[in-house]
DNA sequence: TATAACATGTAACAAGTTACATGATTTC
DNA sequence: GAAATCATGTAACTTGTTACATGTTATA
C-alpha cells in the first residue's frame, strides 16, 4: 500500500540531492495558491511573472501532465459552454509536501549558477585592448537597459511581497555586475 | 563551392540570435591555444576549470565529434606504441572564425541568467519568519564557504589572466548575493 | 467575416546527463 | 596480480525548445 512519498527519479540512489527543478516549485507554488488550468497558469507565467520565468507553452502542459501523472495535483475536466474543455489542476496533500520541501531545499542552498559569458571573460585576452573595452561598454549598456526594465517593474509589485524579494535580489545582482564592469573598464 | 560559415542549426531563419553556446565557445577556444584530444581537453577542463565549467565526458566526446563534423576543427588519429588511438582535435581556419565571432558575441551580450532559487524567493513569504531566517541564513553560509573556495581558487591563477578576470567576477556576484542576504535578515 | 483570444496538445529536435562498455598500460 | 589511469565512446533518459495541428468563441 504504502505509495512512495518521492516519486522515482527524485528517490534516486544514496544522498542525491534533489534535481533542483525551479520549474516544478513554481508550478507547485501557484498551484497551491489557486487552481488552474494550463492556459490561465501559462498566462500568469507570461503576464505577471515573465521577469523570472519563461516556461514555453507546451513545457507547461507537458509538466502538469507530469505532475498529474507522479500524483502532486488533481485534474478536474471542466467545460463553460460549449468551448474547449478546460482541465483545472489543484494540489493534492503530497504535492503540498513536496511543494514545501523543494521551497525549503532551494531557499537554503545556494544557486551554483554559471554566467555563460564567464566562457568570454577567460578568452578577453585573445582580443587587443580597444576593442575588449568596448565590448565591454555595450555589454554594460545591456545591463543598464536591464536594470531599468526591472526597476519598471519593481514598482509594480508591493513592498514585501515575494516578486519585490526577487526582483529587490536580481537588482542587486545587476548593480554588481555593473560595478565590476566599471572597475574593470577603469582599470585597463 | 561557397560553403556556408555557419552551420545550418547556426545560420537559422532571420535575426535569430546564435544559440550562445557557450561550451562550444570554450572548446574552440581551448583548442585555439593548443591542439587536444578529448581526454585531454575534459581533464583540463576538469582539474583547471573546474571553477567555470562542468562538462561531463560523454558530452565533450560528442562536442567534438560535431564540432568536426562541422568543419570547424581538424582531427587527426595518433598512437604512441600500443596505447590507445588518441584523437587529436585542431582549430580549423572556419573554426578559428567562428571562435572569434562567438568571443565577440558573448562578451558583449549580458547573460540573462535566471537564478534558481528566484522561485523560493518568490514563495519565500510562505514560510513562517523564523523558518525563513533560518534558511536563509542557510544560504549565506553556503555562499561564504563557496566565496572561500573560489578566492583560493584565485591565488592559483595570475593577475590580468582570463581566469583571474572570471573569478573576480564570480566574487564579484557572491559578495552582492552575501550583502543583499546580509540586508534581507536585518530588516526582517 | 476575418482575426484575435481561448484551450489543448503532438512531433521532431537539441543539449545535456548517467550508467554502461571496452580495452590497453602504468603503478602499487 | 589488482587497481588506477589512459582513451574512446554508446544507449537510455531528462528536460526543454520550436513548429505544427485542431477546434471554439468573442470581437472588430
Amino acid at each position: 500500500m504504502s505509495e512512495p512519498l518521492l516519486s522515482r527519479s527524485r528517490e534516486m540512489s544514496q544522498g542525491a540531492i534533489a534535481s533542483s527543478d525551479s520549474n516544478e516549485l513554481l508550478l507547485l507554488g501557484l498551484l497551491d495558491r489557486q487552481r488552474m488550468h494550463g492556459y490561465e497558469l501559462h498566462e500568469f507565467l507570461e503576464k505577471r511573472l515573465g521577469f523570472l520565468s519563461d516556461l514555453k507553452k507546451p513545457t507547461a502542459y507537458r509538466l502538469l501532465d507530469k505532475l498529474h501523472g507522479d500524483g502532486l495535483v488533481d485534474r478536474q475536466s471542466e467545460r463553460s459552454g460549449n468551448r474547449p474543455e478546460r482541465r483545472v489542476y489543484s494540489l493534492t496533500e503530497k504535492g503540498k509536501a513536496l511543494f514545501e520541501s523543494l521551497l525549503r531545499e532551494q531557499l537554503a542552498l545556494p544557486d551554483r549558477v554559471s554566467y555563460p559569458s564567464s566562457v568570454s571573460l577567460l578568452f578577453a585576452d585573445r582580443l587587443d585592448v580597444v576593442e575588449r573595452r568596448e565590448l565591454l561598454r555595450k555589454r554594460k549598456l545591456a545591463f543598464e537597459a536591464h536594470r531599468d526594465t526591472l526597476s519598471r517593474i519593481l514598482e509594480f509589485h508591493p513592498e514585501g511581497s515575494g516578486a519585490r524579494l526577487v526582483l529587490d535580489h536580481d537588482l542587486r545582482h545587476i548593480d554588481a555586475e555593473i560595478g565590476w564592469l566599471n572597475e574593470t573598464l577603469n582599470e585597463s
